[in-house]
DNA sequence: AGCACGCCGACT
DNA sequence: GTCGGCGTGCTC
């Protein structure tokens, strides 16, 4: 019989539109599955590793389709359900396939030709299990420092090229590239262990004689080990854990293992760890945790999506434990979604404590290796729990049982860039519907889209609103400035009551916070008495003061007039420029409190691997009296000396001219308040502000959510923005400005012609010129059920007649921007 | 994304 | 006369 002629569909991990469609050479027609890679040449001389997307036995009209190369794996890498999350990604956030997968996949599964490959110092080769073809790469391995992937396919047929590269990554004789660039990560442990010679008694009594004599330090690192394993009822401990014990003295444990009193050991461990998922210590939750949590169930029986509305230090994470806990005991895998990468460090040790060691961190910053590793055991289900932040999406799970979007207000839940442009908590939701999973948002200020939500019936919402054990609400004292400057009280950016509070609290040897948003630069006209701020008359949000035209300018729509002379409010003709970084802050601070240890927490202080959590650390063992940070400092860090919070400038947080300043302001503002007071002590909160009446305000004083959410909708309804309007943001780039121009005008134009979304722009924004080209940005909104999904489609088209018309431009679509 | 093809300036 | 600059068009 005649062998079926098939043809595949494959994603090529690039920015491409659409599928491309490759035959299947009949020796591989028993191979071919979706969801298993095969290496393609794409173009002239280009080898990628695509994924099988579809297969069916339609010639490709208009063409001669290529023959596929070879069928990389054994099985599917990547299951029908992620495929479908793909799709959605890709449609939702407009972007392509491609641009999804090249996001999902780490990178030792997409090879392409320029891959470079190395051998793998750590490992030894077994010589006699190779094969032929295995034994000229390696060989021409060791001659060459690396071969990248088309290097090696002109040593062995092109055909064989992937899938003998994959053998030697499995077997780990060859690593890629990225990880060489990355810092190695051991793989191996050291663990110091006796001799059988310190059996014998007489032999030990004359060693310990010569070290008492003659080497004090040794004897000590002895006595560490012993009294070490008789804690632990181990025979062994880490070489770092002695060192550590023992003064870092490495010449100590040198001269131990010379006079054969201490062995080495050196053993691989996995990079993951992922031990057994024990049943752990049980969780007792608090009468009011053990209600939120059954009215998380009963709300779960209705429906799929619950939003936790629990204030900070209600104790929310005990109530995830547990429900983590009962979704595994249906044999059901788990997502626990945060927005940072720190914050999933942090809790990770909490969670095992009570869960057991299987469960498993995921995220960008893992190195290649550990990242295929985790992948491969979701895979094999070999890994119940994950934790981790957006890339964690992307694991292929199988039957997934129970989703959180902790801290689900999070802007950083959003990438913006590259493509795609998604919202991993609301790609979270669609996740688990695919999984016929439940999920739960947590956070002590609900975003405005998911409130809205809750309020409408759409999410079921629980809300915990008693803090956990007896600690006390904070104190909160709103400090008016303009009052303390026109009483000359002010000095500097610091208020009298300020400088008091941060006296006594040192005095007390407590701990300070202050939060000062440098992010917030972008100048802003205020009168200097009554504080009244220009806003824009169609978007509500406040606007930018630009000193080279001396105008006023809305981000948003564009509208712009003069600078005002005078005060629109009180007729005053002197307006002062807001805007003042934390680096000020430190400074000056340095100047009222000499004695005082400060240290200042941005993204400028915390760029290095470590220095975050070194920062933190020191904070923690009181080595630094004052922390002076951005909106970092206000992400879920629990610091049990600190008595006083301050925020310098709540008005630069109202003033941030984007239409979620009030919803950041309140968020950041609870959120930083939340840091201070621990158990019994009742921490105080200073809150230095020019409008200490402002409505905002009055919410955060109150600790009124519901409030502030009902205020705040009325004037999202009013402008049409969102949780009742979807925006999306355009991007156009191009090098020639009037080209650019052109293409937005034009393109603004067609948006506005053919679709019922509301359009505005096309404007520059703040940063108008990046890397040799010129942005400009149009915004749409669209009304929320009905039209976005049509506004979408319509932009697809558009977008791509532009394309043609302008092949020089780039496009970009934001749906959903932060 | 990458690479080839193609059309204009400073060089053997 | 050629080498090479990067604009633009295509990749199954």
């Amino acid at each position: 019989m005649e062998p079926l002629t098939i043809f595949a569909d494959v994603i090529i991990p690039l920015p491409l539109p659409g599928l491309y469609t490759y035959r299947v050479p009949f020796s591989l027609n028993g191979d071919v599955e979706i969801g298993k890679r095969v290496a393609v040449q794409f173009g002239k001389r280009k080898i990628y590793s695509a994924l099988i997307y579809s297969l069916h036995e339609n010639p490709p009209a208009g063409y001669e389709a290529k023959y596929l190369l070879s069928v990389i794996d054994a099985r599917p890498v990547v299951n029908q359900l992620q495929l479908r999350l793909w799709e959605w990604i890709s449609s939702y956030y407009m972007c392509t396939l491609g641009e999804v997968m090249y996001a999902a996949l780490p990178s030792v599964l997409k090879f392409q030709s320029e891959t470079r490959v190395l051998l793998n110092a750590e490992k030894e080769i077994d010589r006699e299990g190779l094969t032929d073809n295995e034994f000229l790469v390696i060989e021409a391995l060791e001659k060459n420092k690396y071969l990248t992937l088309h290097d090696i396919s002109l040593i062995i047929d092109l055909r064989n090229t992937f899938p003998l590269v994959k053998a030697l990554l499995e077997k780990a004789y060859i690593v890629i590239e990225e990880e060489v660039e990355d810092k190695y990560r051991p793989l191996k442990v050291s663990y110091v262990n006796l001799t059988e010679k310190t059996k014998d008694e007489q032999w030990m009594q004359e060693v310990f004689a010569k070290l008492e004599r003659k080497a004090p330090r040794q004897l000590e690192m002895l006595m560490a080990f012993y009294s070490h394993i008789a804690r632990t009822r181990e025979n062994r401990i880490e070489k770092g854990m002695l060192l550590r014990l023992a003064g870092n003295n490495s010449s100590a444990l040198q001269a131990l293992v010379e006079k054969e009193v201490f062995t080495i050991e050196t053993e691989e461990r996995d990079r993951v760890n992922t031990g057994e998922m024990a049943e752990g210590s049980i969780v007792q939750l608090s009468a009011a945790q053990q209600s939120s949590h059954d009215q998380i169930l009963s709300a779960f029986s209705e429906k799929n999506v619950v939003l936790l509305h629990g204030i900070t230090s209600a104790g929310k994470t005990e109530i995830y434990i547990n429900l983590i806990r009962e979704t595994l005991r249906q044999d059901k895998q788990v997502l626990y979604l945060l927005p940072e990468i720190a914050l999933t460090t942090q809790i990770i040790t909490r969670l095992r404590r009570y869960l057991g060691s299987g469960i498993v961190i995921y995220h960008s910053k893992l190195n290649e290796q550990e990242r295929a590793e985790i992948w491969n055991k979701v895979l094999e289900r070999r890994i119940q729990v994950v934790i981790g932040a957006r890339s964690a999406l992307f694991l292929p799970y199988a039957d997934l049982g129970f989703v959180i979007a902790d801290e689900e207000h999070e802007n950083s839940y959003k990438q913006f860039d590259p493509a795609p442009r998604y919202n991993a908590r609301d790609t979270a939701v669609y996740l688990s519907k695919l999984h016929g999973a439940k999920i739960l948002l947590g956070s002590a200020t609900p975003s405005m889209e998911s409130y809205f939500n809750a309020a409408g019936g759409k999410y079921g919402l629980v809300e915990l609103l008693t803090r956990y054990g007896d600690t006390p609400a904070p104190e909160l004292v709103i400090v008016d400035v303009s009052e303390e400057r026109r009483k000359k009280t002010m000095k500097s950016h610091f208020s009298s009551v300020l400088l008091k509070e941060i006296a006594g609290t040192l005095e007390k040897k407590e701990q300070v916070i202050l939060f000062q948003n440098r992010r917030g630069y972008a100048p802003v006209l205020e009168c200097s008495i009554c504080a009244w701020v220009p806003h824009c008359k169609n978007c509500d949000v406040s606007m930018t003061y630009h000193k080279t035209s001396d105008l006023l300018r809305c981000h948003y729509c564009g509208y712009s007039h003069r600078s005002p002379e005078k005060c629109a409010a009180c007729g005053n003709t002197y307006m002062k420029m807001l805007g003042f970084g934390t680096e000020k802050i430190e400074e000056e601070l340095a100047v009222f409190f000499p004695a005082a240890r400060i240290a200042r927490m941005d993204t400028d202080t915390t760029r290095g691997k470590n220095s975050y959590q070194n920062l933190i650390d020191q904070f923690e063992n009181h080595n630094l009296d004052i922390l002076v940070g951005t909106q970092m400092i206000a992400k879920g860090l629990d610091f049990t000396r600190v008595s006083l919070v301050g925020v310098v400038n709540a008005d630069s947080l109202f003033n941030y001219p984007d239409f979620r300043a009030s919803e950041r302001a309140f968020q950041l503002i609870t959120q930083v308040s939340g840091r201070a007071g621990r158990r019994d002590k009742r921490g105080k909160v200073i809150i230095q502000c020019s409008k200490p009446d402002h409505p905002v305000l009055n919410h955060i004083k109150a600790n009124d959510y519901k409030a502030f959410f009902k205020s705040e909708l009325r004037e999202r309804i009013r402008y049409n923005y969102p949780p009742v309007f979807r925006l999306i943001e355009i991007t156009v780039k191009a090098r020639d400005f009037d080209q650019l121009n052109r293409a937005a005008a034009d393109l603004t134009e067609a948006i506005r012609a053919q679709t019922t979304a509301i359009v505005l722009g096309p404007e520059f924004p703040q940063v108008s010129r990046i890397k040799n080209l010129y942005l400009k940005k149009i915004i749409l909104k669209a009304d929320k059920e009905r039209s976005v999904n049509a506004v979408k489609e319509i932009l697809r088209q558009i977008a791509g007649r532009f394309k043609k018309e302008y092949p020089s431009l780039i496009f970009q679509f934001d749906p959903d921007p932060q």
